[in-house]
DNA sequence: AGCTAACCGAGACGGTACGTCTAGTCTTGCG
DNA sequence: CGCAAGACTAGACGTACCGTCTCGGTTAGCT
């Protein structure tokens, strides 16, 4: 068993005219062990597929740039944190901030490989492309949650959704960005009240 | 006296042991140019030593990573547009937006070299060390657009000065990094708006 | 039909996972170009390759050294000459120094690239290596033809063979080395004469 | 005065408008120190000057190029080894391959200092200039040794002076390059026999 | 059952850029 | 004017990756 183990992790080859999972798999291992063990810098093509034991066009086959593999490798991290309805605004601004956001990136290596890519975006069109896409889904998604609260008549109804989504949106980007998402838990709660004043129903009508 | 004219364009040598500012000035000057005509991905300090017909290792004297160049660049912007004290809050805030951040991007080379000076700090780690400082810096500053509201009883003196401006700066990052600094006017109204919401003075008290 | 030869003849381009004959004959044929044309004094890796129209990283996948490159060369010319044993003492080493020696580096490049050998190996030890593991089995099999004539009983049967074919090997170094090999036929013949009265047989026993 | 102590040894500077031996000495100690130390590979200008504390300038006014430098550390040992006249010609023989060939060499700095000035000469052509002048002066000086033997009817009358002392000074050469000095003492008796032979007076006229 | 098409690993290829080193020239300011 | 100092252009060094290519081999699915 060990022997066959051993010569299936060290060879996979071909498994026909079709992609083979077992490569794709032990690709995005590889990748994501190097950006853990060696962040961004050490993080290449040549270097992933090194040590995936994967060929290079193998690699460019499925990916068309690093951008990609690395947007898929953190895509792989999103399926476990969950974004409920607590049917409250400032429980749910607070879990948007704390397991969408910063809580999310703070723990392991999910920060590490975002940053990666908003980076890899400023200079490659395609991963610009992508990542914007993504980032406009997202913030489509968390309006809701202005929304509802509107819907439930616990803020004040001409609050701009958009707006309030992208600055918390924004503030945890300049956090991720700038290396300063340890100990940002006081502040979250600071932008949580300075959100919640800024859309408390005017008291007057 | 042609001929002359172009030796002495293309050779500029030493003037003595000290820094020769043509050389100095020659390199920002083909930095610049080269990230308006090429963008990001094209710029290297090959390519800047090239363009400036200058050696590599003059380059690397003065600054120590591509990053360091990128923000002398940057830097090299800033003299011209204004920040002043209007003494009156919302026009701060406008202000600031619009000439410091957003409005200041927009326009010419800057935003373009703003977001590499970002992305090489997600890699480098010297770069994020200078991009880190001079942004606190700047956010320092800022802060004291909030607090001179206060001290003028214009804003709820509970407001937290730290906090807003880094929403404001913020969200005019995550503009900037999504590539959507154009239309951004009307958007910067609503920010502004939001921001006077949640820093109103409480009328009960 | 141009054009496609054209293309052809500048892009080589890889032939799989194994090296690529045409490069290898392109960098050698290089090599020995600049070493016509511009001496030891403008033969660099860089220059070589630029020539080649090959990559840097090419030339060191193959050769480790400048030094094992410039030996490699070398070692293309030796083919053509021949070093027959004629059954006589005298004119065997006259063709020694002749075909094998003076002769032989006399004639087009084949000298020059030996000095720069020899220059390299004095500050790179593993040139040194190759060198001397060279000259050694040359001289090795050069001792052969001292050997013979002891045989034959032409000559004094007490001559040293390694320091006869090392005092022949030195005479042609140094007269390599110190730009004298045009004009030495006249040396030559009293070398030879030299070596012949040193083996001369004793007529007294 | 430790502190004046400290000045003079760090900072030379000018003595007026005249050479300063001072620099030209520690130049000489710093080339020496650095061959002894690292060999001919980390024998460059740069590192002479930074060990010297000296100018680059002020080495290139006084020795035009590393050759230059490299023989005039060379002649610096010289004065210490004799080359008497013993009035007879195997003595002179061992004398000349040992004090002023191989023996020579062998002992310190000298032999690697030589052979940097060999290689040197092969790609430069003003420290060819330089070496084979000093080489035909010396093995000039060294024929007298031959003449003499040949005057005092010691050896046959018909030896070839020149070709004597170039087989010598050959067989030392190819010793001193192909890193042989050592152990070359049987080897240099063996040189000398052959010599003698070659040279005996016929007993037959 | 044989053929073919696409996949796989491997790694060479021409290139570009890296950051360091040295060459040789130049200029300043001190002595 | 000699000298130390150190900046300057220039370009080679050897390394790391880039993205492309071809190879030989494997396997699935079509004929």
């Amino acid at each position: 068993m060990t022997a066959e183990d051993k010569s299936v992790a060290v060879r996979r080859g071909s498994i026909g005219a079709r992609r083979n999972p077992a490569s794709q798999q032990a690709i995005l291992d590889a990748a994501e062990a190097i950006l853990r063990e060696e962040g961004l810098s050490g993080f290449s093509i040549e270097a992933v597929a090194r040590r995936a034991r994967a060929g290079k066009p193998t690699i460019y086959r499925w990916w068309p740039s690093k951008a990609a593999l690395l947007l898929d490798v953190y895509q792989g991290f999103k399926n476990s944190r969950q974004f409920p309805d607590t049917g409250n605004f400032e429980k749910d601004l607070r879990g948007f901030l704390t397991n969408q956001l910063i809580g999310f990136w703070h723990d392991g290596l999910c920060g590490t490989v975002f940053r990666s890519v908003i980076a890899e975006a400023q200079s490659d069109p395609s991963a610009a492309e992508a990542l914007f896409a993504y980032e406009r889904a997202r913030r489509k998604f968390a309006e809701r949650l202005v929304d509802r609260a509107k819907a439930r008549g616990e803020i004040d109804p001409g609050s701009n959704s958009a707006i309030i989504i992208e600055l918390l949106a924004g503030f945890a980007w300049h956090r991720l960005l700038t290396g300063r998402l340890a100990g940002s838990d006081a502040d979250v709660e600071a932008v949580i009240a300075t959100i919640l004043a800024a859309t408390k129903k005017n008291p007057g009508t």
